[in-house]
DNA sequence: CGTCCTACTTGACCACTTTAATTAAGTGAG
DNA sequence: CTCACTTAATTAAAGTGGTCAAGTAGGACG
């Protein structure tokens, strides 16, 4: 090993500066850290020799001087897997080293599966998935279990009962690694994509808050460019706030919560209940469908339907409350908005939270509220989960060799 | 300066470790910080140098072995100064090193003033209190003022125009750093409150909530022992959370917000709505005495007085409502009240939150929840931006040195 | 074509920490 | 009573992760 400048954590951070970036020079890495030049040599050239970063030419000529050797990472040094799974979706995404997507699949969701019925499918998938991209196993760091809910991110299980019992404490992450041979992460959907927006420089600061709509509503909210995990890694439950207004009893015990009033399932059922509308938009209201009910009432928006257009506009208005909210308690100016249900109604929702936001957030005269569109709104979890294998398993010069020759480790480091 | 583990940020953990736990041996340090005994000597002994530290006798026998040397902090060391100042209240301590309280004042507060008339008053009671506890000037290392609302804390300068227009960007901790020849901070009231109640010990964890209500209604929340500040440091507006059923239009321009249909002035004001109870509490109304006016109804409820219980009863479920959204967003498990609104309805309040996260909060089945009252409810803001001075501003060896050749500086270091 | 400018590299040094002895100060069994 | 044992505190040497200052490298400009 070096003797200069080759803190582990530093090489995490210079990674994580050019997967963002894209491509750097060792000045730009050395402004962005705030670290000497002399830093960014050692760190850098073990990083090379690694494998993990390229010399890619050199910046056009910006005047005198010797022009800046350009850096990037080499995206088939490793890859990392997400799988975000939901009641009524699963993605799974291939990510390589850069954080491109490789290869990505949507499956049906777990339904009324147990966990050892959907752990096994999941692990074939990845299985044929990583086969069919070519992605040879032993370069793949991890893998992201993403799903909505408490969970134990150390134990690697869910606290939720749901849809079945077996669900409760199964020891979802070690199963899965063994299935794999792969280290297996546990991470809130809306955490996940959160993270995976930051990485993805959808937005420009590095503190924001992110919405998250799949079946439920989820939230995740990053500050300084670390998520915020409060006392065991559940925070930001923003589908569970309580709105003005609001008196819709919800499963978690409360009244008027944000999920209940204007959840996916919410609109869903209230298409439901007027049958002729439902009739005209094909809603049939299986639970295990709301999201693709929730998508039948989408195309009607886009196609003018007024019923379906009020419908989703009342619960565009009641998500861009609980926004307010969440802007008013962790201080936040910027909101993006990801998930499944916000592929075809993304506008909609964005255009109605952020009047929201623009009429009630407290801090709305000190900094003007913005709200964003995920760049992948339908994987965003699920590349976030891998893009957060990639940064949280270290990648040494000898992680090879521990691969190869012990078994799979399992959760975090 | 030594040239063995004498880092300052060790240091000052070091310190925070002695005033949080009262008196500690070196192996009990090692434990805590994680570091060697190697290094807790050496750092311990440049502390014991400068005089911050001193040794107090041994540990009572627990067995064979060399008996642990306790340490503890020298509370004549250097002392600190927090100043709260609502519209209806002022409160001023001073504090020893170790966080011992000094000495105390309370005063009306700020009412409609100008921020230079209140600058000016305040430097003089803090000169006053500090002559007559006979602390030593030049051993204070600094003042923290703690208020309500928006703040800019790097600048040191309010962002609010009220209760005059001129209080808005008023330079004022550059102003009383002045007046005072000392550095001065600015910190918000609950924030401080919850830093506060960190470092007296009042939570087991260090991972909790804190609400805090004087003139209006404030949030902190401390995770993992730091602060959460949001994107700039005006987070947990908890006074702001829209309630579940509630209407009240409030000057924030949302409706149903805590504050308005929960906060003290709104218990006023259903008191002076009911004029014969009005009149039997002796309820005034006048706007700058509304702590008072609460003070009047608090005391009428523990007389007994049906009609001034059922109001407060009222306010204390729509903040156990906040109490639960601000516990399902950070994911805490306690809650801890401070502020001179709970001197006399702490109980009262206590109860009824802790019923309503019984009831409603997300992880209410994962962990139980918790409220306490704080250990200094009407002076735990002011006593909590003391102690942010202490542990915010270096004590260096030549501290002393720099203070008498320079003019105080101002801000952050 | 040499000078100038900027990027990168090198080696000495520095602050802070750990590791491995070593010394200090008690307890309790015989 | 004293010697073996145990635990605390100290010391010196070595390791880690960085900075600083003085080089070297490579292209642009006059």
């Amino acid at each position: 090993m070096l003797h200069n400048g080759a803190g582990r954590a530093t090489a995490a951070r210079m990674l994580d500066l050019l997967r963002t970036a894209g491509t750097l020079s060792r000045v730009e890495l050395a402004e962005q850290s705030g670290l000497t030049a002399a830093t960014i040599t050692n760190v850098v050239r073990r990083l090379i020799d690694d494998g993990l970063v390229h010399e890619v030419g050199r910046e056009s000529l910006q005047g005198r001087g010797q022009p800046r050797r350009l850096l990037e990472l080499d995206p088939s040094a490793w890859y990392a897997v997400g799988i975000q799974v939901d009641r009524t979706t699963t993605t799974i995404v291939v990510v390589d080293f850069a954080g491109g997507r490789v290869a990505s699949a949507g499956l049906r969701g777990s339904g009324t599966s147990g966990p050892e019925e959907t752990v096994t499918t999941l692990a074939d998938h990845v299985t044929d998935l990583l086969h069919s991209a070519q992605v040879p196993r032993d370069r793949v760091l991890g893998v992201c279990l993403v799903t909505h809910g408490p969970q134990d991110r150390e134990r690697g299980v869910l606290l939720t009962a749901q849809p079945t019992p077996e669900w409760l404490e199964y020891p979802l992450t070690s199963t899965l690694s063994q299935r794999l041979g792969l280290p297996v992460l546990l991470e809130n959907d809306a955490t996940a994509a959160a993270l995976g927006e930051q990485w993805a420089g959808t937005v420009a600061t590095d503190t924001f808050g992110l919405i998250y709509m799949a079946s439920g509503i989820g939230g995740g909210v990053v500050v300084d460019g670390d998520a915020y995990r409060g006392r065991a890694s559940n925070a930001v439950e923003i589908g569970h706030v309580a709105l003005s207004g609001g008196r819709t009893p919800c499963v978690c015990g409360n009244r008027g919560c944000a999920q209940a009033e204007a959840g996916p399932r919410t609109v869903v059922e209230q298409v439901l209940a007027d049958e002729p509308l439902a009739e005209r938009l094909g809603v049939r209201g299986a639970i295990d469908s709301t999201l693709a009910d929730f998508e039948r009432v989408a195309r009607a928006w886009r196609a003018g339907d007024p019923a379906a257009t009020a419908i989703l506009e009342r619960s565009a208005r009641w998500v861009g409350q609980a926004a307010v909210t969440l802007v008013n308690l962790f201080d936040l100016d910027t909101v993006v908005l990801a998930g499944p249900a916000f592929v075809t109604t993304g506008p909609l929702y964005q255009r109605l939270i952020l009047a929201e936001l623009e009429e009630r957030a407290l801090s709305r005269t000190l900094s003007a509220p913005t709200v964003l569109l995920s760049t992948d709104v339908g994987t965003a979890a699920a590349i976030g989960g891998a893009l957060h294998v990639l940064r949280t398993i270290p990648v040494d010069r000898d992680t090879l060799q521990h691969r190869s020759s012990a078994p799979a480790p399992e959760g975090e480091p």
